[in-house]
DNA sequence: AGCACGCCGACT
DNA sequence: GTCGGCGTGCTC
């Protein structure tokens, strides 16, 4: 027999199905991991079909080696998934592969975490009387029967249990255990739904793919909840995924309250350890509902009833960098395989999942109130052109300060949006506008106050910071934008008495730095919150009745055709984070761009409008959904040799562009807008077409550049970040 | 990824 | 005349 087997190596050159003899001692499946002699050297591959007749010369087929492990650790589905993975997406076989098994499993030392247990032994003699510590430790056992070796020699003494494991009184047992994650542990509580809520659920009941539409604060998680437990009822299993950032230990506790033993979770606060000790629950099936980010949706879990993916618009569920993937492609393709339920859940729906919402693609579910019947917070627009004229150049309008002291004077609660990370995105000189750039990527340096230090995000390269300009020798430099520090000083100034928390990636960078900062912000009133994306997410906090968004813009101006979307989105999900509670809450945000339309239908909360002006944009300009966008990146040392490569190619796409006329809406070369990272120059071929052609043609131009053969081509379908 | 094979410059 | 540079190609 022969085994068609993928090597387990992430290069393009090996991105195919290799043959070997399965030895006749050897008892395979389909699935399993093996070792395999490869060139010279051993490497590991994966069995992806096993057959009687092998397609290449027989005479030069080595057999297997031996197998890892003795039972196959990529299911029927996961295989299913890599092929379709590799066919849809452009990716290699091998690093589909990876995504379905946890890191640990690839460095070849899998190790288990093994505690030390110690007991009494079945029969033994008491210690003497003058070993006070030894009989301490013998009724200790006594009485509590098996203990970890650590919390007795901890609590007696090493020298004292070690002695009496000596002698043969005590016995100690090893024993593997698997790394419970630590987690808060709440009350079980089961609200009971509010008409509305029960509406969805009972909604939600076929075996399709739901677009889950509810406002902020309508109670989207209990509806998710219920839904799961009936999955449960049924015999089967749940995956649900939400965005890394709102993964905090408040959901996480919830979740273990909920479903207790039977839940799964992962995120990216589990060490590698216990990631792999999750994904072996997975597996064998002892966890029913896996909650998680991203990567989650790779889980081994079978029987799925229904998958469910929170806040579906977020950007995270999109990976950017290789393999490249939408978690709504991977999660459609275990929807159809296991015939289940989808549910996209969101206040701010992507205008693709809702376009094909209205389009009945989706079943549209809509929660347009509140759980508590509150309104929306108002939200008051602010002209900063004009704050400027009036001679306020503070990062703080006058409407905002009035507001902010106000919530003082009240002993509440405020919480300032900031559009980025960072003390200021970059140094500028005000006498030439000289702004430091990286020497080896095109990219501007970010500075960082922390260290006084300029870094280039592309390739890690640090710089010292500027003192004085390069370009005119001028000492007027200027940190560039706002950032999150900046806000906390200038706060501070102005309330010195009021505890000013900040959270963003740096303050939250060490494990748990989220709930510190949390838990201290819960009990400082009055009190304001600084922070980033990360604010906007699932807090709530009841006492806060005002949120200021500073710089509104920052995401609107943008060179990518989603930008708009996303400061839709952004507005309305800051602005969920004001008035949880009873009282009507407030939200200030301040613009340069007062009237541009995204800020008419954020204010009024009227998604729909918002949908119709902006699909209806997308359409007539011919942009994702109702095109593709295809990019090819061509990278290389040499500026000359990308770029002539990359204009051969080019050549060869008009040609295709030429046999599909009408089709092709868009195609041009340029220098890619990053022209050199990590000193490697760049260069793009652009192009878009209408989706009716879209797969044929798209297949064409990969075949046409044989993308697979150059490890320095990429081939990107709907970019979202174009750099 | 590794490694071998292979065709052009400075060296015992 | 050889040692060795890394370009190209192959691995079941």
């Amino acid at each position: 027999m022969f085994a068609k087997i993928i090597i387990d190596q992430d290069v393009k050159a090996l991105d195919k199905v290799f043959e070997y003899v399965i030895p006749d001692d050897l008892d395979v499946e389909v699935g399993q991991r093996v070792v395999v002699p490869f060139g010279n050297r051993p490497l590991q591959g994966f069995i992806v079909e096993i057959c009687s007749e092998c397609n290449y010369d027989a005479s030069k087929l080595k057999p297997i080696i031996r197998k890892i492990e003795d039972f196959p650790v990529i299911k029927k589905e996961m295989l299913q998934l890599m092929f379709y993975m590799a066919d849809k997406l452009y990716l290699k076989l091998a690093s589909c592969l990876r995504l379905f098994l946890p890191s640990e499993m690839r460095t070849d030392k899998i190790k288990e975490l093994i505690i030390r247990f110690c007991r009494l032994a079945d029969a033994f003699e008491v210690p003497s009387a003058r070993a006070k510590k030894q009989l301490e430790i013998v009724e200790f056992l006594k009485e509590n029967g098996k203990q970890k070796f650590s919390e007795v020699s901890g609590q007696f003494g090493y020298a004292p249990l070690a002695a009496l494991v000596k002698n043969g009184t005590v016995i100690v047992e090893e024993e593997q255990q698997n790394r419970a994650p630590a987690f808060d542990v709440l009350e079980k509580q089961e609200r009971k739904l509010t008409d509305l809520q029960q509406r969805a659920v009972d909604e939600i009941c076929e075996n399709k793919t739901y677009l889950l539409h509810g406002v902020t604060g309508s109670g989207k998680t209990e509806v998710y909840m219920n839904l799961i437990d009936r999955q449960l009822e049924k015999g089967k299993t749940a995956l649900m995924l939400v965005p890394e950032i709102s993964l905090t230990p408040q959901v996480l506790a919830n979740f273990k309250a909920r479903f207790g033993d039977k839940v799964a979770l992962i995120h990216s606060g589990l060490s590698a350890g216990e990631r792999f000790d999750e994904w072996k629950r997975i597996f064998f099936g002892e966890a029913r509902v896996v909650v998680g980010a991203r990567s989650a949706i790779f889980s081994p879990i079978e029987n799925l009833g229904i998958i469910i993916i929170d806040e579906e618009h977020e950007q995270s569920y999109v990976s950017e960098s290789n393999p490249r993937y939408d978690t709504h492609d991977i999660a459609s393709f275990r929807r159809c395989f296991n015939d289940c339920t989808l549910v996209l859940g969101s206040a701010t729906p992507s205008i693709e999942s809702y376009a094909k919402a209205i389009d009945g693609e989706y079943g549209l579910v809509e929660m347009p109130v509140r759980v508590n019947g509150m309104e929306m917070p108002k939200i008051v627009v602010i002209d900063m052109l004009m704050e400027m004229r009036q001679g306020n150049n503070q990062i703080f309008s006058i409407p905002l300060i009035y507001e902010l002291r106000g919530i003082v004077e009240q002993k509440k609660q405020a919480m300032i949006f900031i559009n980025r990370r960072g003390f200021s995105s970059f140094q500028r000189c005000r006498q030439c506008g000289y702004i430091a750039k990286c020497s080896d990527c095109d990219v501007s340096l970010v500075y960082h106050r922390f260290d006084n230090k300029l870094k280039c995000h592309y390739c890690g390269k640090r710089y010292r910071a500027l003192d004085i300009c390069p370009s005119c020798g001028s000492h007027d430099i200027k940190q560039g934008a706002i950032g999150t520090e900046r806000v906390v000083e200038e706060l501070q100034k102005m309330f010195p008495d009021v505890p000013i928390l900040r959270m963003d990636n740096d303050t939250t960078a060490q494990k748990n730095g989220h709930r510190q900062i949390l838990n201290e912000f819960k009990n400082a009133k009055p009190g304001i919150l600084v922070g980033t994306q990360m604010i906007a997410k699932g807090h709530d906090f009841e006492d806060v009745l005002l949120v200021g968004i500073v710089d509104a813009d920052q995401s609107l101006y943008q060179a990518d055709y989603r930008s708009i979307e996303r400061t839709f989105q952004l507005v309305t999900q800051v602005a969920g984070r004001a008035g949880r509670s009873l009282k009507q809450g407030r939200v200030i945000l301040q613009t340069y761009s007062p009237r541009h339309y995204v800020y008419r239908f954020a204010t009024n909360y009227d998604y729909k409008g918002f949908f119709k002006k902006e699909a209806n944009l997308r359409k007539v300009t011919k942009f994702p959904p109702y095109a593709r966008i295809v990019r090819i990146l061509f990278t290389h040392e040499d500026e000359n040799i990308v770029a002539q490569e990359c204009r051969v190619c080019y050549n060869k796409v008009q040609q295709i562009k030429e046999q599909y006329a009408q089709d092709f809406v868009y195609l041009d070369v340029m220098k890619a807008p990053l022209n050199k990272i990590k000193n490697k120059f760049r260069y793009q071929i652009m192009m878009r077409f209408s989706l009716a052609k879209a797969d044929e043609i798209e297949k064409k131009v990969f075949d046409t550049v044989d993308v697979k053969a150059k490890s320095s081509v990429f081939f990107e379908i709907n970019p979202n970040n174009l750099s």
